[in-house]
DNA sequence: TGAATGACAGATATTGAAATCTGTCAGCAA
DNA sequence: TTGCTGACAGATTTCAATATCTGTCATTCA
């Protein structure tokens, strides 16, 4: 009847996320993980093929999370402008949040992202996509005039990096944090916007 | 007659910053100047108070040599739009010759940017300045309409922060790199543009 | 038979004693 | 007087011995 007695790779991942927050990156061992869980190490190994395995795991549970409210926004309707200005400002809160409710968790993160940089560039491509998606409907209404959509999807992403990307969550003190995305958002949405019909 | 052997803070910080880059950040230490300089130890902290204002003093030597030829662009004359674009593209290049040129010193530099986070962010300020000068200049030629320059100036620094960050050296390797900046540029620009007379 | 164990070899991390460094200062030399 | 030295105390770093971890696998258990 007690089914957390059984051992799945997606208990394991939950375990190994809290063993990470409690131990940090560094320090955080498969030996640890296989503790909290209550089994030998070698049972681990049986689900994973190896540590760095585990990690990416670990990883890239973590950024669905981040995916998950932005793909929702992509994927929804009306006016492209707004959901666009709505998408940015959704990922900037998310990763805003993170840094703030759980600074030493974040920073964990921020290694281990660093370790696992190919999952990390897959949901950097994944959201890139979810932009294209979102100024490819621009186009199709008539409010955005890009040369092309894949490119400027990508330079959507490195022109607000400063406010996503984790190593720049240092400076996120800035009182006039809220006012500097104002002026970013307001200066990309207007070099996308097509020229008004005369 | 020979001057050299006089000892000066300039003398220190051109030595200092052999030192930085033959022994790295972390190994570098005063005794390893003074031994370079062929005195003692003591006689560096005649110049320079502790360790950390030495190399406050490289940090800013080594960012006074960026800012100079930038400086130099954005005193310039001539249409404020050409102008900006090549401001943003020297500064581009200056941070990709660097770590192309010379990688360990810019992993040291990184690292040293790091612990001088003050002077880093003066020197921050005075590339805005740059920008908002040009920035100015644009909208007294009727080229660019912005709601503040100051402001927008900001946002531009940020929405190129991908491209001379130095904490986003890593991915410099893209080989599709110059058209994500041309992609980038292209859409700033169009931003900043005034509405044409009709 | 399939899941889990625990012992093992080689790799990695911890630890504490010894070496080196930072910053100060009394004194020397010009 | 000015610029430098070298000895010093306390802080930090190095290094080598010791402990722990990673990944494998023969064995046990149900």
């Amino acid at each position: 009847m007690n089914e957390t007695v059984v051992l799945t790779p997606e208990r394991i991942l939950e375990v190994a996320e809290d063993v990470l927050r409690r131990f940090g990156l560094a320090k955080a061992t498969v030996v640890d993980v296989a503790r909290a869980l209550d089994v030998s190490h070698g049972s681990v190994y049986r689900h994973f093929p190896s540590k760095v395995s585990l990690r990416e795991a670990v990883a890239k549970r973590w950024l669905e999370r981040v995916n998950a409210p932005l793909a929702k926004i992509a994927e929804g309707s009306g006016p492209a402008s707004a959901r666009l200005e709505r998408w940015l400002r959704t990922m900037f809160a998310i990763k805003h949040k993170k840094v703030c409710d759980d600074p030493e968790m974040f920073a964990t993160y921020l290694a281990l992202a660093h370790e696992a940089c190919k999952v990390v560039k897959a949901h950097k491509d994944g959201l890139v996509d979810q932009i294209a998606h979102i100024l490819s409907d621009g186009v199709k209404q008539g409010a955005f005039q890009v040369a092309d959509v894949k490119t400027s999807a990508r330079a959507l992403f490195d022109a607000t990096i400063r406010f996503h990307h984790p190593a720049h969550s240092e400076d996120w003190s800035d009182p006039a944090l809220a006012a500097r995305i104002d002026a970013l958002l307001a200066l990309l949405l207007r070099g996308l916007e097509a020229p008004r019909k005369r």
